[in-house]
DNA sequence: TTTTTTGTGTAGCGACCGCTAGAGAAAGTT
DNA sequence: AACTTTCTCTAGCGGTCGCTACACAAAAAA
């Protein structure tokens, strides 16, 4: 396999207009986006995209693929990394702080924003499930977190995780507002003194964790 | 003055048009929502919304007032009526939690939801002043209780009334996500749980607020 | 070179957008 | 009754939407 292509080859890098389009969709939402806009940015005509990405909708669900890989994989990294349910969370705030305000890309999150008031339904169903399953995985380290003893008994990860996640999106929409990183990260430092810790003579599991 | 009108009356209740008009917008902003949409929610044609409305623009614009002044009043309400800056921030979010999730009208909060994604510039900064302006507003209502003695002197106000509106915007988008007032609530909780306190021998004002 | 295969550019399709001209309908005024 | 004023209805304007037919260009294969 792997075999030369026939025929004549296409004139333009595909990541690059891939990145191109990703930035379009992350600006202005998937609606908001026109195909003209797409073809402008990426610099090709509406008969190449169609054929390198199919139609707008198609390259839509590759740039959430990218965007999943790179602006916003920090996530999973901090969950998986990260040695306490405690440090998971703060890493994943902050971090969203950074990324959220970073200069050269637009701010904010991707699947927050650019399925908002999207006239077709599958993709506005596809980001909230998104962002529904994100809050998810934060509740299941968290529940990991609270059977290692680092919570207190009582803690209801559900809840925990849905905070988390308020905050998370809540620094999305002050980071579109034009907050800084600086006002988004004294945000994190307020939102973290919300969370529980085990009493003092708590389980083993915690003081291994920060041993 | 109040002399009878002359000619035809109009044939459908303003008021009642222009709440119809209010759910459309909440729901799919204002971009989403065309004037098809409008005129066959409102039950009336296309002439007669613009000779009553004027044009999409200023029926939007009469919209945000309408919805100030209605689903959106019980923040300044809070602010005006609690005695000290945490009852005013914790009502404001629990009365948040309500109102998102109430039944019978769309879920969470148009100023934050309305113009996202909206490609007409004016009307997306004049809910990004809105939404900023309200942030401000939680300042000063906090500033006032750092001078009243409620909280620590060093606590920065700006820094604490953006958490209070991050918090209060992940309210909003969890709802439309489909959170339930439950939910919410126990968001609320935890939220509170950062609310920085004065130090036990801390000023009188803190002690005559609660008196 | 000729043939085959594939990408690119022009030009435009039908559908919908916000909006409005113009004719007729329904009220008050005389 | 006739006249004036205002609203409502039908129909359609120019513009943009996502998308594509078609002719041409540029490469590998024969």
């Amino acid at each position: 396999m792997a075999t030369k292509q026939r025929g004549r080859p296409r004139s333009f890098d595909r990541e690059t207009a891939l990145e191109k389009a990703l930035r379009q969709f992350w600006e202005h939402g998937y609606e908001a986006t026109t195909v003209s806009d797409l073809t402008r940015e990426m610099g090709i005509g509406a008969p190449s995209l169609y054929a390198a990405f199919g139609d707008k909708r198609t390259l839509f669900d590759e740039v959430l693929v990218r965007y999943a890989g790179s602006y916003g994989a920090f996530g999973g990294r901090a969950l998986a990394e990260e040695p306490t349910a405690r440090a998971a969370m703060e890493r994943v705030l902050r971090e969203a702080a950074a990324v959220f305000t970073e200069p050269g890309h637009p701010h904010g999150c991707l699947v927050i924003h650019a399925a908002t008031n999207c006239t077709t339904p599958e993709i506005e169903q596809s980001l909230r499930k998104q962002r529904n399953a994100n809050i998810a995985t934060f509740a299941s380290r968290i529940q990991q977190g609270i059977a290692a003893g680092e919570l207190p008994e009582g803690t209801d990860a559900a809840d925990l995780a849905r905070y988390v996640g308020a905050v998370f999106q809540g620094l999305s929409q002050q980071s579109r507002d034009g907050a800084t990183r600086e006002d988004l990260e004294a945000v994190v430092d307020l939102a973290m003194r919300a969370w529980p810790e085990a009493s003092a003579g708590a389980g083993q599991a915690a003081r291994a964790a920060s041993g």
